[in-house]
DNA sequence: ATATTAATTGGTACGCGTGCTATATTAATG
DNA sequence: CATTAATATAGCACGCGTACCAATTAATAT
């Protein structure tokens, strides 16, 4: 079985390194001048591209911004770690990482906005982005937290994805909608937590 | 006291007559062919004038789509009426309501987009839109729900608030957060509403 | 070398939100 | 009337995401 004539497909290799110079310059983009200056024209431009060229590696500006999370989840991360340093108590550590998460993405809209505001929610673009495990392993922190506090291991991960979603949907209402007299940040917080601390009320 | 010569600015009532042909015609254009269609140059180009006439009386395509946000919610609240008809039991009748809200959410992406994912969280602008009665009292269901089955007035607000910000969490992440395998809606939205029927756990 | 095939380029195009400016148009006053 | 102030307009401009296409470049097998 020959190889068949011509240029060959493009190596693993050399797709990975210009996907990752793409994602890399958009990272940088990003970080000095926020969201809005991360446009495909200026990324082509800045990594000495065609504008369309990009669209042979990516699905669409979409799908570039997916890799800056990884780097706004890791700074999420890292202040969580910090405030929990000098905590012991599992409960108050559990209290504390919501708090930090929830206050992390309201005192920073940009990120919150890249993060779960920036996907067409209206198509289910099937990217070949799937959540890695380092990723992933920015929202484990409340699985392990969870886990603690809940010491028989009902129904952690239910508990979780309900404090994740939870927590995000307190820091998009105080990021969307301002108008409204939300009760305090910190109250609802808490809370939220109380629905995971204590145990179940109805089972159906 | 004479008044000033020279045409005076237009009535209140002449304002407001524009005002509302603009957000009918949003209404229309959204209702007919969804988010995406709703555009500044069809908008004006449908209501016969120039495209940048609308922004002297709109800040922004912001500002319009916050108009079409009331025809989106009394259709939700139709829904949860609906389904509540037939249940008597408090506490099945606010999980029946809170359920309803979150697939309400899921199942129509574009809606959601246009209520809580078209703002923009970056800068806030400061619109002539206040939440008016009208519109909290799409939200004030739950409030209702929340206050018999927690027949002392402590904390219904509180209650409230993180119930409909968990709910719309909920929304959020199923809406955007595909990759990701989150437990059961239904599972989820009940332990929220744990946190709401169970006694509060932590006071600080 | 040459043929073959993949990848990239440049150009053109559409419609978008929004801003600026110069030019009407309008409706009241003197 | 004419004057004056409020408003609307047309036109141009910028940069955006994205699509299509003809031309080109690059890397290989023959």
């Amino acid at each position: 079985m020959a190889k068949t004539a011509g240029r060959p497909p493009r190596s693993e290799s050399d797709i990975a390194d210009f996907r990752s110079k793409i994602a890399k310059q958009a990272l940088a983009i990003y970080r000095a001048e926020g969201f809005d200056a991360v446009s495909m024209r200026r990324l082509a431009k800045e990594v000495g591209c065609a504008p369309m060229t990009i669209y042979a590696h990516f699905a669409g500006k979409q799908d570039i911004l997916r890799y800056l999370w990884a780097d706004v989840l890791a700074d999420m991360s890292d202040e969580i770690q910090e405030n929990l340093k000098p905590i012991v108590a599992p409960i108050e550590r559990l209290q504390v990482a919501a708090q930090t998460f929830v206050f992390y993405w309201i005192d920073r809209p940009d990120h919150f906005r890249l993060v779960f505001m920036s996907n067409d929610v209206t198509r289910s673009d099937v990217s070949t982005f799937i959540m890695d495990d380092k990723t992933l392993a920015h929202f484990r922190i409340f699985s392990d937290l969870v886990q603690v506090v809940l010491q028989d291991d009902s129904n952690v991960k239910a508990s979780t994805d309900t404090l994740i979603s939870g927590m995000i949907g307190i820091a998009l209402c105080l990021n969307t909608i301002r108008d409204y007299p939300w009760t305090d940040v910190k109250m609802m917080t808490n809370r939220l937590l109380n629905s995971i601390i204590s145990p179940v009320h109805t089972a159906s």
